[in-house]
DNA sequence: ATACAATATAGAGTTAACTCGAGGTCAAGT
DNA sequence: ACTTGACCTCGAGTTAACTCTATATTGTAT
């Protein structure tokens, strides 16, 4: 047993489709090394990359922007204060979101105890 | 003048475009009195209605979930509880939400603290 | 009367992010 | 030897949510 995954492995550990991590190859988000026989090896590296990559989706940073942050990623250390640059952007971009969320849940908040009234009053049938 | 607003206005009041209005009308999101000619009359009630089902949209619920929370409506008030519920499930997963954006936010921020310091190790250029 | 802008419908096109199907290779077990 | 299952590529199909085009009417200003 060498090291690394094969795609079927890699994608159970990290819950994502085998077709999806070919796309995502496709897009050039991430790209494991191959065996000699071309088949996909992930490595270790690998899962902490692609976590990485989904707690950018999933905070919603298109994929094209992903794309943009894995290709200075691959340049190296010269990239360091540009990726940086970009995570204190989108950083800031996510602290408004939560601001805006948590705003919405209040008004839900309003509107559900708005909705308890209105039954009581509907359930009291008498003026 | 009468009362109401033509599609334009409305569209330009609560920010969506009239392509949108249309396609949230034939989607039955919103549907708006007709004049006699024919054209969209919006009521100071839709209004009111659409920057609810903005909300709902902004906090991610997808139109189809909308559309059966529309439904309700429509039926009256005998649906007030059935709608309640909707708005407390969204609730629970919104406040999720939330909690996961936090974290995602926590981690970043350790992201940022790193790249900090490694581009500080970059500059110093001796060991 | 005529031009122009806003409106109407039906249906096609777009974009993002997958998701899948067809057809083929290859290593391992029986 | 042969079947099976995981893998490969390429390209097509899907879904959600718009967004636009074509064509036709209509209301207002000159």
């Amino acid at each position: 047993m060498g090291y690394g995954y094969a795609i079927g492995e890699f994608s159970s550990i990290i819950g994502i489709s085998v077709y999806t991590l070919r796309y995502y190859e496709k897009e050039n988000l991430i790209i494991p090394e191959r065996k000699e026989n071309g088949r996909r090896l992930y490595s270790d590296g690998d899962v902490s990359w692609i976590q990485f990559i989904k707690r950018l989706k999933d905070t919603g940073m298109p994929i094209k922007e992903i794309q943009k942050y894995a290709r200075l990623r691959v340049k190296g250390d010269s990239t360091l204060e540009e990726r940086m640059e970009m995570l204190i952007q989108h950083r800031a971009v996510l602290k408004d979101e939560i601001a805006a969320m948590q705003e919405h849940l209040a008004n839900l908040d309003d509107k559900i105890i708005y909705y308890k009234t209105e039954i009581k009053k509907k359930h009291q049938c008498a003026g």
